[in-house]
RNA sequence: UCCUCAGUAGCUCAAUGGCAGAGCAUUCGGCUGUUAACCGAAGGGUUGUAGGUUCGAGUCCUACCUGAGGAGCCA
């Protein structure tokens, strides 16, 4: 079927091979971008590309004894062997008759080098011609070297143009620095920057370790709906959308739904998108952003802590474990991740608060603390910033707390609560408690909060039917992230972040 | 929603109310080890928008638009 070719990822390709009769390069811009030669780049990885029936014959037997195909990442490992690289020009420098390219392939980086008596001419051409972010199939020989900063260097000796970037409209990030909204704007082409694909790469591991503890440790994964009925905590920051001509949001939190399971499961975790409507423009916020959330039946608030400080200090030592070169790459101090392990420091919110009285006092904080508030941004600031690991609030006047939290039966005025703090002022990256267990008083709480009630009778069944102490935290993944990384705002955080006025790409 | 700051070449930024500038990017030339390479040259502008003050406005005034940082709220 001849139509079919739109299924597969068709480009042009030039090919530079030595001996290879070919013509000058020719401006990409004046080309279009399905020229008269074919090639179907889907070669399977790492076992050798394997060319269409009808590609070029002399292309064929290029590859009959092609290298093979090899990652940067791994590069060390086919040191004086000839290998394939595919990927896209990160920078060319050059000397005369001497060609610095630099490829990256997404797996890493490395500079090539081709001397004009080293190459064909047709090759060196091509190589002295090519732009920034053009797509290439590079083959050359590993050569370790002192002065690269990734200890090897690439001979090259062929080069396949995939797709030449036009220099009348080239890649528009270049090497120097640029501002806040233009990034923003081209995120779909930032991502490409070394920097930021490193942190996309310990944001993976993030997750996969936050999974990974729940999965060995017996948790089931329950995920909750996104498309929720009924507002749990008022409508004002929740994103509407029209269900067949009735309401219903986004989801805000999954908590009340992983309750439910947690009693039918035992011990369970969601892990999930989140949106949150609300109109704040700060380093710490995102409208659409990842929830981690636990659940445990017959589990109190001591518990909890406990969980939560073996359940940060995994993850921070498996980042620390797997993705050691990413953290270098964006220049994180490691010494402050290698101290995050249990035990946390524990402080009562009344704790909390002499100790934010007191800096006051020593001039170290601006506003005074008034008891019985919910702490403030800069108030979490200075408190995380006191320790050299997360620190863990309890016990929060049950005033300023959510209607599902469990009073202290020793003082019902506070609720067995918990905020853990990142270290470095990050502020807050899990929010946690032990909830209502009892019918009766979850009852009063949501007439007194004046909450739907219709909305809530499945989440007062769990309350009728074999009601017990149970807890939960939600941890939000950029934030983590953000910490983890020490960077300046969770939009680096998120491939695609969603914020405040800003939607686009 | 409120407070503060910013908007000048593709990008990052200069310019006492008096001729619109530099670096990078792009193009052309040079260089046999460059590390955001370097050296020389060229092209590139409705100074966010609308109005006002002035002999004269990128600069001063008013309104609006866009963005950034923060507050409140939160993970």
């Amino acid at each position: 079927m001849i139509g079919c070719a739109f299924a597969v990822f068709v480009v042009q390709i030039k090919t530079f091979s030595r001996g290879t009769k070919v013509s000058e390069p020719r401006r990409a811009n004046r080309l279009p971008l399905l020229g008269a030669v074919f090639w179907k780049v889907q070669a399977a990885r790492g076992k050798g590309s394997k060319m269409p029936d009808d590609a070029a014959s002399a292309a064929t037997e290029t590859v009959k004894s092609a290298p093979p195909i090899a990652t940067i990442a791994e590069i060390g490992r086919h040191e004086g062997q000839s290998v394939t690289l595919r990927g896209w020009l990160y920078n060319l420098r050059e000397s005369g008759k001497l060609l610095f390219p630099i490829f990256r392939d997404g797996t890493g980086s490395i500079q090539g080098v081709a001397h004009v008596k080293s190459v064909s001419p047709e090759v060196f051409d091509a190589l002295k011609d090519l732009t920034q972010e053009s797509s290439v199939i590079v083959t050359g020989k590993v050569r370790a070297d002192k002065r690269a900063p990734g200890g090897y260097e690439l001979d090259v000796d062929d080069l396949k143009v995939v797709q030449r970037v036009p220099e009348t409209q080239p890649y528009p990030i270049t090497l120097k620095e640029h501002g806040v909204d233009f990034l923003q704007e081209l995120r779909h082409l930032w991502v490409r920057s070394p920097r930021q694909a490193a942190i996309l790469r310990i944001r993976a591991e993030i997750m996969r370790a936050a999974a990974e503890y729940f999965d060995m440790n017996g948790y089931i994964r329950t995920d909750p709906p996104i498309l929720t009925p009924a507002a749990c905590e008022g409508t004002s920051t929740l994103f509407p959308v029209d269900y067949f001509g009735d309401p219903a949001y986004l989801t805000q939190s999954g908590q009340l739904y992983v309750e439910a399971t947690a009693l039918a499961l035992g011990k369970v975790y969601s892990f999930g998108p989140t949106f949150r409507a609300e109109k704040s423009k700060t380093r710490r916020h995102l409208t659409e952003f990842w929830m981690v959330e636990p659940e445990v039946a017959y589990m109190d608030l001591d518990g909890l802590m406990e969980l939560a400080e073996n359940y940060i200090s995994h993850i921070v030592q498996s980042v620390l474990k797997n993705r050691a070169p990413e953290l270098q790459v964006i220049g994180r101090d490691l010494a402050k991740l290698e101290s995050v392990k249990p035990p946390f420091p524990r402080l009562r919110y009344d704790e909390a608060v002499e100790l934010l009285n007191q800096a006051y006092k020593n001039g170290q904080l601006e506003q005074p603390f008034e008891y019985g508030n919910d702490f403030g941004s800069p108030d979490e600031t200075w408190l995380s910033s006191q320790y050299d690991r997360p620190v863990m609030v309890h016990r929060y006047p049950a005033d300023v707390k959510a209607f599902y939290m469990e009073p202290d039966p020793k003082d019902p005025r506070y609720a067995l609560c918990v905020d853990v703090l990142a270290p470095e002022g990050y502020g807050e990256i899990i929010g946690g408690s032990q909830r209502v267990s009892s019918y009766e008083l979850l009852s009063a709480r949501i007439d007194e909060h004046k909450l739907p009630r219709q909305a809530f009778e499945w989440y007062l069944d769990l309350r009728r039917y074999g009601s017990v102490p149970h807890a939960g935290f939600g941890m939000g993944i950029e934030r983590v992230v953000s910490w983890i990384c020490a960077l300046d705002h969770v939009r680096e955080t998120i491939p695609f972040p969603r914020m405040l006025h800003r939607m686009y790409p």
